[in-house]
DNA sequence: TTGAAAGCGCTAACAC
DNA sequence: GTGTTAGCGCTTTCAA
């Protein structure tokens, strides 16, 4: 430590004296090793260059202090902050809790830590939480659907950090991408009710951005297909977040409206849970008088009665392949590619 | 700027010359308004400290730089990283999902960012999950459940960063507390089948330990109310995560050894729908011949068929609770407890 | 293999 | 209200 430092009567110009937090820092573990400081910096960090000798006088020294080092301090002297930020929707939809638990666990197991946002349904906030993420410098950033607004994309770009766009695939992404195309789905959704004889088909579609997409996709398969009697796909609009309720309350909108209907493609699958429930009290058959199709796959659909066919998405693979992206990318690893289509696959079951 | 830090042919010792990162900075901010680094700094973050002129310069600045503050250097030089830790054993249970979902919305209205840390079931991560998140010095931790290893105890309170446990009451906190007791739910629950004229009561539990705790106080009441004819409580344990499927085969096997049981008490909603789903595939009138009750009036219980009779936790009071408590102690706020039991309430519907 | 010096980008503590 | 100075605790750079 510095010896000037000690209060004294010096005629010195005697400035601006500082704090000094009491905390345990590198240099205490440094002294009581008889080291210097950046000497137990290397020992920590990089065991491998130095001595045995004095690597285990380091160790023994951080044991009796109980010293953790300050991220803060290092990820600012090194610019490596160890700190993956997230930003989802919500996390309350079980669709992206995979994705984040994924993430978590594949970051901690590289020694990194996650950071959540979420910006609500709205976009309202996704400025504001953008400049909290990039002032903590992160090596890295996740974003569950794509960014949006054109400000929160030049913030993101000027800012020079990684960032992976998931749960989409889009033409221009900002950098990496990892997703699946939900067109497609829609549109194989719609064959995969054709193949199986149904021929008046409707929907139940959250309100969100990507529903709509895999919704106007299927209707217009749907209608290419000929399964539209009527011209056009019946179809009720479920606002976010899906609930077994919205579910419910859609079968019987859907049934007024349409009693004639043979199969309906939920957007969730806890819509699609609600129309079995709500099937069910009514005394329709489901698997035979009316075809049920949800998406995701959630750890339920298997169990439900009858159990569920449903779109899979592989929420765990994305945030994995997310993770990786981004570690990858910060340890200077090669990365092959910069997009990742994770496809999906239609789980058959009962339901159909 | 330090005029004597560019490169000349000096005499004097030359030594290592240093990085610069490239990014802009608070200097850079300053210099183009013609203010000192430290007034702009107080126009970001105290702007009734600056006069208006100033502070509209400063403004216009950063606008034209795109300058983003460095959260990393600011959190050292301030010993206040506004940032929160949270600490779950999974989000993929939707127990924890409503409190950590609370937590970010409250921390994020107030400026902080939650980091978020999953242990798993298993306590093993716990202590190095622990390090990774002290090394932040973070301004709070958030803990669902309790701390458990004693290392883990000592080292958190060494590091004198507030922490709240959550979910749980207990008789020595490590500093503040926000939960509920679990004692209390399982008597109450007993005691309301009880009233309801049930006479052979039994249980499908968790297996981690606070549904275990439930789960005694239950049959320790469910006795001494003489709800238990053979001497004890049937019960069937599911381990984590509870899913529909553990509960379908958790009422199979409760039937198989206890066909009279007339009323049953499940650890967790998915539980219990799991126990109405496998019900009405056996032709049982749940409501009737059998009643239910779940735990946590999850969304989908009041959608359920029939409507589930549930004990309600209110996840988002915990979660906003315990981010004012660590908002309030951060900003040097007065609290006036540091332990509060948000109670629960039993939600009656067609279920029992 | 080890160390000394010089910051990373910001704010606390004073002085004017 | 504004500026000067001295760090926060760590790691990079260069030298031995």
């Amino acid at each position: 430590m510095n010896d000037s430092s000690h209060p004294k009567n010096s005629p010195a110009p005697e400035r601006a004296r500082r704090r000094k937090s009491g905390g345990i820092t590198l240099a205490d573990v440094a002294k009581l090793a008889g080291v210097a400081p950046i000497t137990a910096s290397r020992a920590l960090n990089t065991p491998d260059a130095v001595s045995p000798a004095v690597l285990e006088r380091v160790k023994e020294a951080v044991a009796r202090t109980g010293y953790v080092p300050n991220l803060l301090a290092g990820g600012l002297a090194s610019r490596k902050s160890r700190l993956v930020a997230a930003v989802v929707p919500t996390i309350a939809g079980p669709v992206f809790m995979e994705t984040v638990q994924a993430l978590t666990e594949t970051l901690a197991a590289s020694g990194y830590q996650l950071m959540l946002g979420q910006t609500g349904y709205h976009n309202s906030r996704e400025d504001a939480l953008l400049d909290a993420i990039i002032g903590r410098r992160p090596d890295g950033i996740v974003l569950t659907g794509i960014m949006h607004s054109a400000e929160g994309r030049r913030r993101l770009i000027a800012s020079n950090i990684p960032v992976v766009e998931t749960w989409d695939l889009t033409a221009t992404p900002i950098d990496m991408l990892v997703g699946f195309s939900h067109e497609k789905i829609g549109q194989a959704v719609a064959e995969y009710l054709h193949a199986h004889g149904r021929r008046k088909v409707a929907s139940i579609s959250g309100t969100d951005e990507r529903a709509e997409r895999r919704n106007r996709a299927f209707s217009d398969a749907a209608r290419a297909l000929g399964m539209a009697p009527m011209g056009q796909v019946p179809t009720v609009m479920a606002p976010p977040p899906t609930t077994i309720g919205s579910g419910r309350a859609g079968l019987a909108e859907l049934l007024a409206k349409a009693p004639e209907v043979d199969a309906i493609f939920c957007s969730s699958d806890m819509l699609a849970l609600g129309v079995l429930i709500e099937a069910q009290a009514r005394g329709i058959k489901v698997g035979q008088d009316l075809a049920v199709i949800g998406l995701g796959d959630m750890e339920f659909a298997k169990d439900a009665n009858p159990a569920l066919t449903t779109v899979r998405l592989d929420g765990t693979t994305i945030g994995r392949t997310a993770a990786r992206f981004i570690i990858d990318r910060t340890e200077g690893r090669p990365i092959a590619t910069k997009v990742c289509d994770i496809g999906f696959s239609i789980v058959e079951r009962a339901s159909v």
